[in-house]
Formats: structure tokens, sequence, C-alpha cells
DNA sequence: CTTAGCAATCAATATTAATGAGTGCTAATA
DNA sequence: TATTAGCACTCATTAATATTGATTGCTAAG
């Protein structure tokens, strides 16, 4: 059957009364708010045309219609209105990364609230493949007697310090020789590149080699980092405020996809800019949703960002500020720093 | 009337057992698993005299007895047992912390963290006034063209990096030089006497002016922290597997609480080591307790760590969590570090 | 002081009935 | 052929009622 525009309106009609209530939608509500020129009885056709092209779906005999992840999916590509962020919501984004944030860890964390806030859902973000990172430089910074920092900048952003214990006798002077003898070496190398430091190892005289293998455990350790680490899931409970989580099976079902973020990994890899459904399986089926967007900095695709929600989602609002974020963050980092 | 032996021992009978299994616990429960010895018809009686006491309370008529505030004070103060904890939670603690972690923010994130994982309730951590560090060593290090990280050390850690664009006529060694001035003036005095700077002020060159300026702004970010912003949780979603937290208006209500952490700032600060039950006000009552620990890193108390959870809890680990979390994170971050 | 026995209480559960929102279908109309 | 009014039918939701069973408090005896 065909997709008449009539029934396209339908459509939208059914998703923007669902979004907001969250209730069945019945004939008779689409011809009060949405299309008072048609009868309730055409209407009622045309949504029992729908619910058999698949776009909407039936409760029970005598409940309104709700739409389906089609039904959706349809809505995001070709329906749904563009809509710009409101200066209110760009100047929350902006309070945010004000403060300067420069490492990654940060960086997701700071992106995945400010996504949180601002549409009232789960906000997620991670980095990918953190071993193909270009380093740019690195400093081994002594702050006591015994502690030194190590700063590593790649292209992405600054890896969070790590600290190393040295012995007494390495003096500043020496580690920052080291340091910046090894940041040549080492620069314009992926990570991974330096954690299997075959070709470059020769490079190094015995002078530095103690330090140079303390760096190279250090990274290590970023590559080794078991999967799910290097998301960060905030504002999850958000979620508990949306009727479909208003039972406490349907808020453990949420949680515990949650905790166990090494679930989520494979659904974040995988598309471009994306949108999910149906990421919880059956039983207690709290019918997740997820949409993403990458996230770039300095011009490169570091990982993604998202939000997590029911399927009934305000899709033009998050649409609009996950494209924002996912440009701009980069630049707010360096670039916008007064 | 007098607390005698054996209404001690019904007490911790009817804690025990609601500890478990969170129901109203009955005459011939105490008689089946703690006191065979008497008939149920003597321990109703006893029921009936500590209900008079303030110490049990019974849903309706027909219900067991539960305990009351009072009666969970009496338990930790006298009639807990003391308990070690286990290797494998000792494991797991270690687990934690041997991933260097010196910067404070991490430090109290990891604390939440391990207290959350360990007793699969709320964990909660804050660092106390933190312009009263003191401040031992600044260093300004460029790792680019314009743009400098800074950091602090201060005895109780670590401050979390800042970033500042610097022009590009400042060279390393400039900023190396400033920062050894800087550190020399800054060193041994607290955050919060740096930030007034009106007599140290006078022993600034102007020479390194305008680094100095850069770096008492950074410094007054941290003091000028809004109320709320130091404190950690973690795990809250925790909470969600207690029965006590099993419909959803509770746990709304609890995360509710989580939401306005400025509202459990003053419970927080107040006491030494602490027990507070009814967090959270009448209406929807979830009856949270908060139980708290003094945390000391390098001998100085830096602030608190702590576990949220329902007045049901298992008291004997939970203390013997903090008490050994209390006082071993500070080591474990710098003496311990191999 | 302790205990057996028993009536009384009351939450929890199951049962049934009443309500009403919303549909699908039929037949009339444009 | 597309639209619409009318009406019987369905079924979740709510309310009303009855049933069950856990547990107590009290009395009277040991």
């Amino acid at each position: 059957m065909k997709l008449t525009e009539r029934k396209e309106k339908i459509i939208q009609a059914v998703i923007d009364s669902y979004t907001e209530s969250c209730e069945p939608v019945s004939s008779a509500d689409i011809k009060a708010k949405y299309i008072p020129s048609l009868s309730t009885a055409t209407i009622r056709n045309e949504l029992a045309a729908l619910e058999d092209m698949g776009y909407l779906d039936q409760p029970h005999t005598s409940a309104g219609r709700v739409p389906t992840a089609n039904a959706y999916k349809l809505y995001v590509e070709k329906l749904m209105p563009r809509k710009e962020l409101s200066s209110s919501e760009l100047d929350i984004i902006k309070k945010y990364f004000n403060n300067t944030v420069l490492e990654i860890g940060d960086l997701l964390r700071s992106t995945a609230k400010v996504i949180s806030e601002i549409t009232n859902l789960a906000g997620i973000a991670y980095v990918k493949n953190i071993g193909s990172a270009i380093i740019k430089n690195i400093k081994i910074i002594k702050i006591t007697d015994t502690l030194a920092i190590i700063v590593i900048v790649t292209d992405r952003g600054v890896l969070k310090d790590s600290t190393v214990t040295v012995s007494e006798e390495m003096s500043e002077d020496y580690l920052r020789s080291a340091s910046e003898f090894i940041s040549k070496v080492f620069a314009n190398h992926t990570i991974l590149e330096i954690c299997n430091p075959d070709e470059i190892i020769n490079q190094i005289t015995n002078e530095f080699r103690m330090v140079f293998d303390a760096i190279v455990e250090v990274l290590k350790n970023y590559v080794s980092d078991d999967s799910g680490k290097e998301i960060v899931l905030e504002g999850g409970s958000k979620l508990l405020e949306q009727p479909e989580f208003s039972t406490i099976g349907k808020a453990r079902a949420v949680y515990e996809m949650f905790e166990s973020k090494e679930k989520l990994a494979p659904v974040l890899k995988n598309e471009d800019f994306g949108l999910t459904f149906n990421i919880t399986e059956d039983v207690n089926k709290p019918e997740c949703a997820i949409v993403t967007a990458n996230l770039e900095a300095h011009g490169v695709n570091i990982g993604k960002a998202g939000v997590i929600g029911p399927i009934r989602m305000d899709y033009p609002k998050i649409v609009s500020v996950l494209d924002y974020i996912g440009k701009t963050v980069g630049n707010l980092v360096d670039n916008d720093k007064k």
C-alpha cells in the first residue's frame, strides 16, 4: 500500500502526541489536536491501514495507536522538523566547556553530562581506539623527591596524567632531557606503535632507557584497558523520570544494562551516525533507543557521543544537540579558549 | 524500664533477621532462629516492652516487629560484632588504588567506587575545605605553542591540572623559572592565603607577574567551587536492588536527593565518625542512613568517605570497610606505590 | 515469671462487578 | 470511490467485596 501524504501526516500526529503524553493516541485525539478536517472514522480507517503497514501498533483492541520503531525511523529520516538550539541551551554547553577541559577523560565526562542536562536523558560518550592516537609531546615532571608526573599530549587531547616513582638521583634536568629526547623519538607515532617498539627501540640510547621503559609501560596501560572502561555514562537517573521506566522492574533492567557497559560497546562502535532501537532484549523490555553522533576534536574523529532514552524521545532536539556537540566540542576545548 | 541482657539479645535478633530479610520479625521467627529456649509468648511480652521503650516498631497490629533508628544506634554503639575485611575485599580495594591515583578528584572517585562495590550500596566521598590545603610545589609546563598545563602539588595530593593559554613568546625556560620562583613564594602557604595575596603580592617581581596572576586565577577557581561540587557519589544504582527502594516513588526520592548534593553537604560536614538516620524527610520517606568516616592522606584529614543506603544495612561490614579505607587510602596512594 | 490457647486484627490476595475509552464494521451520503 | 455517522463490541482500569493467613494481645493456668 502506498504511503500517502495524509498517512505521513497521521504518523507525524501520532508521534507528536505520543512523544508528549506517552499515551496511546486515539482517532479523536488526532482530529482534535492535529487534523480537524477529517472525521474520526476516516482517521480510524487510515490508522488501521498504517497498522497493517507496520508503522503503528495497538496495545489492545480498545486502545489508541502507538508508533512502532519503524515509524520512528521514518520520522527521523524524513518527517522530523529540524530544530535550532535555543540560546539558553547554547549557554549551558558553553558553561560546561569554558572551564579548561583538556584531558580526554574529562572531556568525555563533560560531554556526557551536558548532553544529559540538556536532553534530560542519559548521556553517553566514548573515545574509540585510543591506541591510534598520535603522540605529539611527552613531558615528565618531578613533583616530589620520588614522584614524577607523565603528561602525554596526543592529537586527541591530553591523556590523564600518570605518576611514576623515580629514584632521587634522577634530577629534574635529567628528566627534562629525557622527555625532550623521548618526545622527539615518539612524535608522530601512534600509541600502539610505541607499545610494540621493535623498530624504534634501537634509537634509544642506554642513558634514557629506564625512563623510556616507564613510559611504554604507562602507554600500554591505556591500550590494554578492558572494553567498556572508555565509555562514560552520565545522568542515568534522569531516566527514572520517564514514564516508560516507571515500574521498578524496567528501571532495574535499564540500570543493569548500564552496569555492563561492554554490552553497549558493540552498539556504539557500529554505525556512523546512528539510531538504534530496542537495545535491551525481551523479558522486561524497557525498549530503549540510543542515538549517537561522531565526536570531533581538532579535525580528528575521536569517538562518539550520544543519548540513551526511551524510544519515545524528542528527536529534533536530540539530533540538534548531538550535531552541535559532536562538531564543536573539540574546538571549544582549544581554539575558543580565551 | 531496664534494658536487660535478654532484651538486648532480642533486639539483636530482630536486627539480624530484619537486615537479612527486610521483613518484620515475628516472635516465632525469633524462637526458631535465635532463642529456642523461650516460648513465643514470652518473646511477645518482651517485644511489647521493647516497643514501649522505643526500640521496636510495628507496621500494623498483625505484623511482626521492625527495628527503629534508636535500635540501630544501640546496635552500632554496643551490640554490633566487629568484623574483619575478607581477603577478597582487600584485593578489590588494592585493585582500585594500584593504578596510580594522585589527583584528588580521581582519589575521591576511586574511593566512592570501591566503597560502593564492596558494600553494594551508594558510595560517597568528599574533600573538605580545599582552601586550607598547603601548597608544596607548582609546575607550569608548556605543551603546545600556546597552551600550558599547571600542576599544583599540595599536602593533600595533586589538584586536577588546569590549562592556560600562554603567548608564544613565553619560552619553556621562562615558564620554568617562573614556576620555580612562584613555587618558592607559595610554598607552605594555603590556597586560601594565596587567593588573598595582599601580603605576598609584594614579593613578586614584575617579571613573573602575568604568570602569577594566572595561577592565582586557577586557585580561585578551586576555592570558589560551589558547594556540592566537591562531593562525589558513585554506584547510586545499586540502591535500586534494595527492597526498601522497590517502589518507583521511593527510588525517585532517593535520586532527587542525589541530584542536589548540596543538601547532603551539611550532613557530611557535621560529625566526626557518624551515623545519620532519616536523611530524607517525610512524604515518600525512603528512610536512608548515611555512615561516614574520616579520610586521611599523608596524615592529614582531607575529608570524608561514606555509604548511603537504607537504614537496614550490614553495619559490621560497612564500618570495617570505611575504617580501613579511611585510614589507608592516603598511604596506598603514595607510600605503597611500587 | 513463663507459657499454652484462643479470639481479634488487618495486610495481602483473589474474586467479581462496573465503567468507559476506543475501536471495527455497516450502511448511508457526497 | 472516498467519507462519515451510528452502534455494537472489546478489554484495560477501577472499584467493591470476600477470603486468607500471619501474628498479635490477652487470659488463665502452671
